[in-house]
DNA sequence: CAAATAGTTTCCAGATATGGAAATTGAAGA
DNA sequence: TCTTCAATTTCCATATCTGGAAACTATTTG
C-alpha cells in the first residue's frame, strides 16, 4: 500500500488551491518560506505547515541557507504524477475503445452503460 | 476561481485511494451502488456518499434503472485533468529548461536554486 | 552574551471528513 | 395496498484540517 498512500498525499497536497498556488510560484524560482508567506498573506507558521504538506508529498524540497529556508519544486516528483495520470488514462483509454469496439460488433439494444 | 474549485474537488475525490479503486472498478464497468459496497466490503451509506463525491468532481455519472442506480466512470473529465496536469507538466517543463541554459550561459557560483 | 530574525511547533477554536446505524425516499412485486 | 429492496439522507461520534497566536529553536549580528 505504499504506492497508495503516496498517492494519497500527493493528491491531498494539490486539493488545496493555495497549495498549488504555492508550487507554480515555486515553478519559477526557488523561494523562502517568509517571501511566500509576504506574497500569499498568510502567517509563516500557516506556510511552513502548508510546505511541510507539500514536502511529505515530495512536491517540493528544502535548503537551508543560514538561518533561511529555500524551498524548491522537485520537477522529478512531478514528472512522475504526469506520467501516472498519463497511463491511467492511456489504460482506461483502451479499455474504453474495447469496449466500443465490442459494442459496435456484438450488441444492438438495452443500453446499461455510457 | 470556478476552475479552481474544480480542481479542488477532483484532487480531494483522488486523495483517498478507496475511491480511487472505485474509480478503476468502474473503468472495467459500470456499477451499481450494492455491487460496490458488496465489492469494497462498505455499507450502501459510505458508499453512496463516496460516490456523491466522485460525482461532484465530475469525475463519474449516474443513471438510473428501476430502483438502482449505476454509475459510470466519466472519461471525458478525466481525459480533461490528464491533459491539464500535462500541460502543466510542459510549461513547467519550458521554464526548468530556460532556467538551466540561463544557468549555463550565464552564472557560475552562487547555487540558489536546485 | 544579548537582541533580532527566520522558521517550526504547540495549543486552540472552528470547520470539515468519515463511516455506522437508523430513518426516509422511491420503485417493484405479491 | 402492503412488503421488500436499492439507495439516499440524517444523526452521531470520532478524527483530521486549517490558520492565528504564542512559545520555542536556531542562526546571525551588535
Amino acid at each position: 500500500m505504499e504506492i497508495e498512500d503516496q498517492l494519497d498525499r500527493i493528491f491531498f497536497a494539490l486539493s488545496d488551491s493555495k497549495r498549488r498556488l504555492i508550487l507554480t510560484d515555486l515553478s519559477e524560482e526557488s523561494k523562502t518560506v517568509g517571501q511566500l508567506a509576504r506574497s500569499f498573506d498568510l502567517t509563516m507558521g500557516a506556510v511552513s505547515k502548508n510546505i511541510k504538506i507539500l514536502e511529505e508529498a515530495e512536491l517540493i524540497t528544502k535548503s537551508k541557507r543560514g538561518r533561511q529556508v529555500y524551498c524548491h519544486m522537485n520537477f522529478d516528483s512531478w514528472r512522475k504524477v504526469a506520467k501516472f495520470i498519463a497511463m491511467q488514462a492511456k489504460f482506461w483509454e483502451r479499455r474504453l475503445s474495447e469496449l466500443e469496439s465490442y459494442i459496435d460488433t456484438k450488441v444492438s439494444g438495452e443500453h446499461y452503460g455510457r
